[in-house]
DNA sequence: ATGTTACCGTAACGCCTGTTACGAATGGAG
DNA sequence: CTCCATTCGTAACAGGCGTTACGGTAACAT
């Protein structure tokens, strides 16, 4: 027991280590020793939890779709309304604390290093069309009488606005505090009738 | 004189080549032989140009910024109407054709290269907030009676969803076609009042 | 024509990378 | 207690990287 401990605890003390490289020192300082040492282990340990570098980068995206769903899907239950958790999970999707702004890192890191790579970019098709998806299916909610293209359109204007937000604000976060970008987000929710 | 235009074609062959490396091979492929090779010269030549690797990201954002700022001056000096110039240039900010596309390619590689680069994140935020002031200017000028802060509010909303969707269809051009691209953007601005 | 200067290709250096192979240690099974 | 399997650290490898130094060459001035 105590064996498997020691394992699922490694793992997460792992994922952790490369999460914060990618986040803190960028796609070209994630290396597998960087990574070794932010987990305070050794490289051995890394190589056998992953194939190769690549798996890092694919493992630091799967985190991220990971933790952002099981975000989500808590504030879709927690959500008086359908127009509430539309703008709930939108928000969460902004770089509005030092852990969402983490986030967009990563997400613009595994980007970066999906350029010329099929399999990298078949996850991140993946991931952000299951994004989409969410989004619609809550649009679609907060306004049944909208037609599916109406709903398709609206939905990936939001989308489109609050990843850019995210990356904006993840390289200048002082240019743009929280309290903008949610304004910016009600502001675009009230535009499209929706709060 | 045949000196300086070979130097200055050989500027551009080698602009052309660090751009093509970084929209077509990503940030971490592009190292200064894989420039030279795409310039089809040596790596002493690159060197000469470039002090160190760092510039050649450099470059390609100031190159970025360069050729959307001729070509947005060009759209506004073309347009009717300042809404018609405020969608023309925030039109061309996303990723619709092939062109467009690398341009937001490179712009995404940039950003995750500028991460833990203090002077790169520099220029990085410099350039957005050039951008942003630009189409702030332009919003005031489409509805001068709005307040400063609704102007501030409004386009930051189109500047993050422009953002937003070149990163999206930059690396998923199959699932946002430009047409798509093209009714969000109208669909916002209708929202918004703009069109 | 000759000296000078700027330009750029060649080749090498040291470093860091991903990856592999092997040995030590650890924990469970008989 | 012994054996075995698993787990992980150590160390090394080959290769690619950024960067530097040097030599040759071509253009300009005198």
């Amino acid at each position: 027991m105590s064996r498997t401990a020691d394992r699922s605890a490694q793992g997460e003390a792992l994922s952790r280590a490369v999460w914060s490289v990618l986040a803190e020192q960028g796609l070209e300082r994630l290396t597998v020793r960087a990574v070794a040492a932010a987990a305070g282990c050794t490289t051995g340990l890394v190589m056998h939890r992953f194939p190769n570098r690549r798996a890092l980068l694919l493992h630091a995206r799967q985190l991220l779709h990971r933790v952002t769903r099981e975000r989500v899907e808590t504030l879709e239950a927690a959500a008086a309304t359908p127009r509430a958790a539309l703008r709930a999970v939108l928000r969460q999707g902004m770089a509005l604390d030092e852990r969402t702004r983490q986030e967009a890192v990563v997400w613009i890191g595994f980007l970066a290093g999906a350029v010329a790579d099929d399999e990298l970019i078949a996850e991140h098709r993946r991931n952000n069309r299951a994004w989409r998806e969410r989004v619609e299916r809550l649009t679609a909610a907060a306004v049944p009488e909208w037609s599916a293209e109406r709903v398709a359109t609206v939905a990936l204007a939001l989308i489109a606005m609050t990843e850019g937000m995210a990356a904006y604000a993840a390289a200048d976060p002082g240019a743009f505090p929280a309290a903008d970008q949610e304004r910016m987000l009600d502001a675009a929710l009230t535009a499209y009738g929706l709060m």
